[in-house]
DNA sequence: GTAGGGTTAG
């Protein structure tokens, strides 16, 4: 490589020749680079190089190729030397070396923003390729802000933004989050005419996306000429992202179909499982584990970890845990998803004992792995345990509590009845406890009937201008369970005035790959009247199996009667008597529940599995209810 | 002509 060499001898400066060759001596170009071994010239070699070549500093292509190379691969503190050195010959003209040297600056592992904007405004003239390095190098800084004035500054140049342009300064957007920011974007591109480029509308797309405006999204979508896999996944993404999840599993299939140009990939399964998990769609995500193995992904670490989520998730950990002991290798996230997946199916103990191998493995665990470490013990009402990791993960592994962590020990406390104490964990935190935090405290509330500590939190949550419907809820059912109608009524009252909006229960069930969805009171299913039907039969049955509807589930204050006319339309209970209506006896049913399910539904369906000989899952947002012959196999319903 | 873009595990 003594062309190189010859080449950087061939562009010196006056001044600074000498030292230029000095600092490119041969052991840094070769151990820096391997692709250079050049001998350290003496300084009158140099010289000689020197006064041979100054007059003529052609910026030739076939001249420049070679230093082009040797800035993409040499060191930040030889591109300064370089930097000074061409400042003092005509190089810098060459936008191509300009380009490189800046495209090193600002876009390497250890960029400099500010050494990028300093050597920027050396630049004689910055062309568009110099414009759109500043516009990406901002747009993935701390700063996403300032990329913004390249795209602007660049117009004012006569220079047109292209579709790279437009795409980096959509990415600042979502760093920034500014929806607004997006839409100035968007008519920009529309005005430019770059519309019809698919991968910058997908940019698009997960900005709306990300911003939850999944109908804009789903309009860049419908309006592209050419849509390939990653704009589908996107989709996919966005359906997902925005409570969707339904439509999501949908694309899937529209994927595989004739019609759609685009098959899924590796990443639409990881998409679509996460859509399942959410779901409890165990079916569906069976049909995309069969998916994964049929091409070839089966061995895929991020699949197999989105597999055991989806299983376990799915109330199976039987077979989360086959995916498993199935992978080859296993890291910090296989054993977390497998620990989490134990804990939240009830199996506390096994998460505890899982952890424990995966130290003897030498996997390190992380902040994620302690959170499902600590919901075991919370789900399995190990106290002493709880505080055990929650120390360690301190003092042993260098992990600061975070707010899940928190959580997980505000939940145990708070199930296993030991309220004051946190109360207290909470307000010795570092940190302001967020509304979860606080709405977690409010559940143990509700399970211990405490009205002072709950009206008190509530305090709290208005503190925060947090409260949600949910934090009514659990404030009315604390009220009705200690028969304070009144408070009640004025808890009623409070949410009306306040216009706060109920989120209606809703329970899905999953029926041969297609997710049925139940509401309170639902006529809307084609097969409703078999369902009220079979419902009312469940009820009879139930009743001689010793059912006895819990009336302080339902809030208002009514009569019994009335209150268990109400309690029994539940939508856990149309889907539990759907699932009994349209599957085979002994056919697990699998119910998934937005909310909190209510201890009416849940003794509903206890009894229910053994009547009926079924094992029923309802997964509601805070846990597993997992029921065979007529009982709960975790701590029933607490 | 020069550099360069989108989705993505617990």
């Amino acid at each position: 490589m003594r062309a190189i060499l010859h080449l950087l001898r061939s562009h010196p400066s006056p001044i600074s020749h000498f030292n230029f060759h000095l600092h490119l001596s041969p052991r840094f170009l070769s151990s820096s680079s391997s692709r250079f071994h050049l001998h350290q010239p003496t300084s009158e070699e140099a010289l000689q190089h020197h006064s041979h070549h100054t007059q003529h500093l052609s910026t030739t292509s076939h001249r420049e190729k070679p230093l082009i190379s040797l800035i993409k691969s040499c060191s930040r503190s030889h591109l300064v030397q370089i930097h000074a050195h061409l400042l003092r010959t005509s190089l810098l003209q060459s936008p191509t070396i300009s380009l490189a040297l800046l495209t090193h600056i600002a876009l390497s592992p250890s960029r400099n923003l500010s050494y990028s904007l300093r050597f920027f405004s050396q630049i004689p003239k910055p062309n568009i390729c110099h414009y759109n390095t500043m516009i990406r190098a901002y747009s993935l800084s701390n700063s996403p802000e300032e990329s913004f004035r390249f795209y602007r500054e660049m117009r004012r140049n006569g220079i047109s933004p292209d579709p790279l342009s437009s795409s980096f300064v959509t990415k600042s957007c979502i760093r920034m989050n500014s929806l607004l920011g997006g839409l100035q974007v968007h008519a920009k591109i529309l005005s430019d005419g770059h519309q019809s480029d698919s991968l910058l509308m997908t940019t698009l797309m997960d900005l709306y996306s990300i911003r939850q405006k999944c109908d804009d999204a789903c309009k860049v979508f419908d309006e592209m000429s050419h849509r390939d896999t990653v704009a589908w996944n996107v989709l996919i993404s966005c359906y997902t992202r925005n409570g969707r999840t339904r439509d999501a599993l949908g694309v899937f299939d529209t994927m595989q179909s004739s019609r759609c140009g685009s098959q899924p990939d590796d990443v639409t399964c990881l998409l679509v499982l996460q859509a399942c998990a959410n779901l409890g769609a165990l079916e569906f995500g069976e049909r995309v584990h069969s998916f994964i193995r049929e091409h070839g992904y089966g061995n895929a670490l991020n699949l197999c970890n989105s597999l055991i989520a989806m299983y376990s998730r799915c109330g199976c950990v039987g077979k989360a845990y086959d995916v498993f002991k199935g992978m080859p290798n296993k890291d910090v996230v296989s054993w977390s998803a497998m620990i989490s997946g134990l804990a939240s199916n009830g199996h506390g103990r096994e998460a505890i004992e899982a952890f424990r191998e995966m130290q003897r493995m030498g996997i390190v665990p992380d902040d994620q792995t302690f959170t499902g470490v600590l919901s075991a013990c919370s789900h399995s009402g190990l106290v002493d345990e709880g505080w055990m990791f929650f120390n360690s993960m301190s003092k042993e592994f260098r992990i600061m509590p975070n707010v899940h962590h928190y959580g997980c020990m505000v939940d145990l406390l708070g199930r296993a009845g030991l309220l004051n104490q946190a109360y207290d964990l909470i307000l010795s935190m570092a940190v302001k406890p967020d509304a979860t935090m606080w709405r977690t405290l409010l559940g143990a509330c509700r399970i211990h009937c405490h009205v002072t500590l709950g009206e008190r939190i509530i305090e709290h949550l208005i503190e925060l201008k947090a409260q949600e419907a949910g934090d009514y809820i659990l404030l009315l059912n604390i009220y009705s369970s200690v028969d304070d109608w009144e408070k009640v009524i004025e808890v009623r009252k409070l949410m009306k005035e306040k216009g706060i909006q109920t989120t209606p229960g809703c329970s899905t069930v999953e029926l041969k790959g297609v997710v049925h969805e139940f509401v309170v009171d639902d006529i809307s299913h084609p097969r409703k009247n078999e369902i009220y039907e079979m419902l009312d039969e469940i009820g009879m049955q139930l009743k001689i199996g010793g059912y006895i509807a819990e009336v302080t589930s339902e809030l208002h204050n009514l009569g019994a009667d009335e209150k268990e006319t109400i309690l029994s339309y539940h939508s856990e209970k149309l889907a539990i008597a759907f699932g009994v209506l349209a599957t085979p006896p002994g056919t697990t049913i699998r119910v998934a529940k937005n909310l909190r399910t209510c201890v009416d539904c849940h003794n509903f369906a206890k009894v229910l599995s053994g009547v009926y000989n079924r094992e029923v899952i309802i997964r509601d947002r805070t846990r597993f209810h997992h029921f065979r012959e007529g009982r709960c196999s975790c701590n029933d319903y607490w």
